[in-house]
DNA sequence: AATTAAAATGGTAACGATACCATTATCATA
DNA sequence: TATGATAATGGTATCGTTACCATTTTAATT
């Protein structure tokens, strides 16, 4: 109950004493909300690090209010949820703000989910895709003074915050990976056309092949949603081709699809890696619990989610206006599922 | 900044006046915390109702402070953290108390982790399996006055607080359901055995076919370790038999295992769930990933997780003393994976 | 130099709840 | 019935911030 003292160390009045100005100025320098002058910033910012000084969250918000922003949920059962949570709340408790979950199966119509959260009272929404590329939603937010935030869109919009990785930069580090390892004849597995990255991550597997001056005829691309079964169906007709004639590697446009590949060819008894090289995208959960664990490219969701929260806080409390955008560093992560040819 | 008041209603002091008593006693209403007549009680709890009030937790940890409360995560990949963390922020938030996460595999020494969160200064702490099943970490935690509370134990403490499934009852709920699908030779797959979980479910099983009059021979039991990898290796053995010897149904300890059985069943061209039935243990992500999807015991993460951080809460907090133990409801969850023999 | 505008800073109150202490009602016991 | 203990209630101060307004300093303009 009284633990707060046990952490608790120094309030903005003694900050202030310190610097020998008012709680006041400290408060601006804080929040950067008004104009203080160079000098006593030097001074306050100094005693803040000297005294280690944290503000109260609750104290603020008792005056203040707290910020609440909304998060759409496209699939709850998704694997990566717990990464994305995890940095989500990390970054809303450090900043104090209220977030709030709204799953999008729930509703009829996606928009829906939008809505319900603008009725509970949020100022800020991070939306993932597919609905992070509807220009309707973004309308809606705007319309209700909700700032609306792009989430790991392929293509966000340019005047409205988001956070993503560059997926074509990734997909195609991936491409320029497999072919270093000797393979020429790849396939590609696509992803739910309707959500922007899957198309960022196909173009960026062509050009990479182009680049490297490898054809990429029409029976190494697949069409998949970025379901297990797809991926299922995918390699059942990959794999019933003569081995003569089959892809020596096969990039899937996310680890779900890529774990029922190696599913498939570990049943068939098709060696991985020996005989194919598989490849996925995303790093979630499941990339490591296939065996072999799977080759892929590390998109830093909780990181991403942590960013997402801090750029609306700042939004929404005006403290800054600088960076509305952040592209997040993806990974490629060498595991086993891929190998020279 | 200011969409609190959009949502913010009455304050305690409103339903004081609506009541006709003082601030202090709705206070005490609302926090369990002393002594109030139980006509006054009345009176302001249907106050409360009437004017629908809601405490301002920002309000009262700047008075109070926040309960702490660490969470130790044995595996950051699990697929089940989504729903665990979902939960366990829900209730966080609606309580108003800050959650610190730990991951297990971060330290050299599991007891460290919980160190660690001691450290920081929480004054509650969720243990899951392995920890929680560990009487130096109970102790540990008791040294410092920091309440421990095991979840999803097999064998939970008595003296501590709880909150848990019962894993021989829906263990047996399984079996019971393979065997009334026609099943009679049945082999289960035992998960890490220094999860106390995993004992249970297995005790389960065998207890259930005792029941059916069903004998359980040598060769139908399987040491697994709750891994993927461990589920593709019990399956390979498995599948090696002679069809005829093979059982009919498969229950493994939990879903990750239970998906590698599916997977070699695919690619050994055994169909499931027309020659072999399979089943899990879990219901996470992975079950409804896995095509086919899988016959599970699904298991209330979040709820259980939700329930977790309440009991904490209310502990440290004082408020009531009542129910320390909760067993939350498992549910069979009937898929594609299994069908009659 | 005088005037005005703007920038920089400070003082005070209040956010909504609870800790702490003071007060009053209630009840048992001698 | 008086007495003291305990239960039931209320009053006030305070948690650490920030909103709001007042004041002072600085800079810019005529």
């Amino acid at each position: 109950m009284k633990q707060n003292h046990s952490k608790q160390g120094a309030t903005i009045h003694d900050v202030a004493q310190y610097a020998g100005v008012s709680a006041m100025t400290v408060s601006r320098v804080v929040n950067k909300s008004a104009s203080v002058s160079e000098k006593m910033r030097k001074k306050i910012e100094s005693a803040i690090e000297e005294l280690n000084y944290v503000p109260n969250l609750a104290a603020r918000a008792a005056r203040t209010g707290v910020n609440k922003i909304g998060i759409i949920f496209s699939n709850p059962k998704s694997h990566n949820l717990g990464d994305f949570l995890m940095g989500a709340f990390t970054a809303g408790s450090r900043l104090g703000c209220e977030l709030l979950i709204e799953p999008l199966p729930a509703h009829p119509e996606p928009l829906d989910a939008l809505k319900t959260l603008i009725n509970k009272g949020v100022s800020g929404v991070i939306l993932p895709p597919p609905i992070c590329d509807s220009l309707e939603a973004h309308q809606l937010a705007r319309k209700h003074s909700v700032t609306a935030l792009s989430f790991a869109s392929g293509n966000p919009k340019l005047h409205s915050p988001a956070v993503l990785i560059d997926d074509f930069a990734g997909a195609s580090a991936m491409t320029h990976y497999l072919i270093g390892l000797g393979h020429k004849k790849i396939a590609f597995v696509k992803g739910d056309p309707s959500h922007s990255p899957a198309i960022s991550r196909f173009e960026g597997f062509m050009v990479a092949m182009a680049e490297a001056g490898l054809d990429v005829e029409d029976d190494c691309i697949f069409q998949g949603d970025f379901s297990y079964k797809s991926g299922l169906d995918v390699a059942q007709t990959l794999f019933a081709q003569d081995k003569s004639q089959r892809p020596t590697a096969i990039f899937a446009a996310n680890d779900e699809m890529a774990a029922a590949i190696i599913a498939v060819a570990h049943g068939m008894d098709v060696k991985v890696p020996e005989e194919v090289s598989i490849a996925g995208f995303d790093d979630t959960a499941i990339a490591s619990t296939v065996w072999p664990q799977l080759t892929t490219v590390h998109q830093p969701l909780q990181q991403m989610a942590e960013k997402a929260v801090e750029i609306l806080d700042a939004t929404l409390r005006k403290t800054t206006q600088e960076q509305k955008h952040f592209v997040a560093p993806f990974k490629l992560v060498e595991r086993e599922s891929t190998g020279h040819f």
